[in-house]
DNA sequence: ACCGATATGTGACCGCTGTCAACATCGACT
DNA sequence: AGTCGATGTTGACAGCGGTCACATATCGGT
């Protein structure tokens, strides 16, 4: 029976869900080997037969939280629709960092797991070998690329905007995630994000006049 | 003699200053009490007489971080020379924020106690009470204060911003810090804190037109 | 059908941590 | 002088990550 088998039959699989769960309810911190071993039913040292240490199942852990981060942004990327592409593609980059906050509140510990985890981060553009497009930095710079090719980005202003970007929308996230700015309300959050990411908007359209883009607003589902 | 009294005579202080040099040289995750104690000379239960638990320690070592943050912030701050208002306001915004990231590279340690220990972190505007334009939060809202004032930014962008500039500079700082960014050169480094520094002037600049500002450098001290 | 190699799980153990309670010491004040 | 409160010590407990020798189950080859 694949279900409940001979020794414990998958209990990798079964310790990456305890993990997961874990980590959702109680942020990398309440990450505990033998914690979870308790919850599958089995002993604590049984864990070390499928993860070298704690950091190898905090890794994939990581994946799957960034899998879920990716698919989120997707969601909102797919529900865009503009009548001409210039503002396609700006609203394309303001949902992009919208998806992003939105992962980091609906998902709080897996979006703490995945920066906290100091030695090598799993995020970004280290990693190389992915489906290009398919990380969140890799979107980013798509979008911003596209920018670019529909005149809305002046070409020398490329260069560093991904890290603007991604600077100003991790740092809100963390701050309303993990920082002093928990606690705003729903509307404050709604109202600031909305701020920065139309700021975000200006500051690369500043060459030419653009009507200005519709506010934004987060989606906890 | 106030030196090396009979007990142990200034333990408390002598622990505080342990408990920064760990942190410093290590991070958050390397402040233990029983380490502190063996450096100190004194037994490992000693600390709870003057700390209720590791927590309290922490807040400590946090205020002591958010005070040098501070003094970094100033020194830049105070450098800040130009010809005309608006110039020296809009400098004096870049300088704050580079002044943020200064601190953030050059001591990691305390930086990432500062925004790590999620049990309500010392820092911006909830603590209230202290001397306003004494911690970051408030130099920061003061400064964009000044913007409007000399006519830079327009009234109706002023709401929200402070979040806005906060988020970017420290979410650059983390990514750098902790984050998939380090491992930059400090070409790098320059270069997209520059361009993340010009783009919020610009965001902010974008109803009149001004003359760009000169980009910013990093100082490692 | 058997038997051995291999994968998987167990229990005891180490050193580390924070925390607490009981005990010792010392200075200050009456 | 003698007591009291603040400070420091000792020893214990539980929980953690990690490692080991050992037990067991499963599968592959004969």
């Amino acid at each position: 029976m694949a279900t409940t088998p001979y020794h414990h039959g998958n209990l990798r699989d079964a310790l990456v869900e305890a993990a997961v769960e874990v980590v959702r309810e109680g942020g990398p911190e309440a990450l505990s080997l033998r914690e979870l071993a308790r919850r599958v039913g089995v002993s604590h040292a049984a864990a070390y037969r499928h993860f070298a240490d704690r950091e190898a199942l905090v890794d994939v852990v990581a994946e799957q939280a960034l899998a879920g981060m990716v698919a989120r942004v997707h969601r909102r990327l797919d529900r865009v629709e503009e009548p001409d592409p210039v503002t396609t593609a700006r609203r394309r980059l303001v949902e992009l960092g919208a998806g992003y906050v939105d992962f980091a509140l609906a998902e709080t510990g897996l979006f703490r797991l995945l920066f906290t985890a100091y030695p090598d981060p799993p995020d970004g553009k280290g990693d190389g070998g992915d489906e290009p497009g398919e990380d969140p930095y890799g979107l980013l710079n798509h979008a911003l690329d596209d920018l670019v090719a529909v005149g809305f980005i002046d070409a020398g202003l490329r260069a560093g905007a991904e890290v603007t970007c991604w600077s100003a929308v991790h740092g809100f996230a963390v701050l309303n995630v993990e920082g002093p700015l928990r606690g705003l309300t729903a509307e404050e959050r709604d109202a600031t994000l909305s701020s920065l990411l139309l700021g975000i908007d200006r500051a690369f359209g500043a060459g030419g006049t653009w009507p200005s883009l519709a506010p934004v607003a987060l989606d906890p589902s």
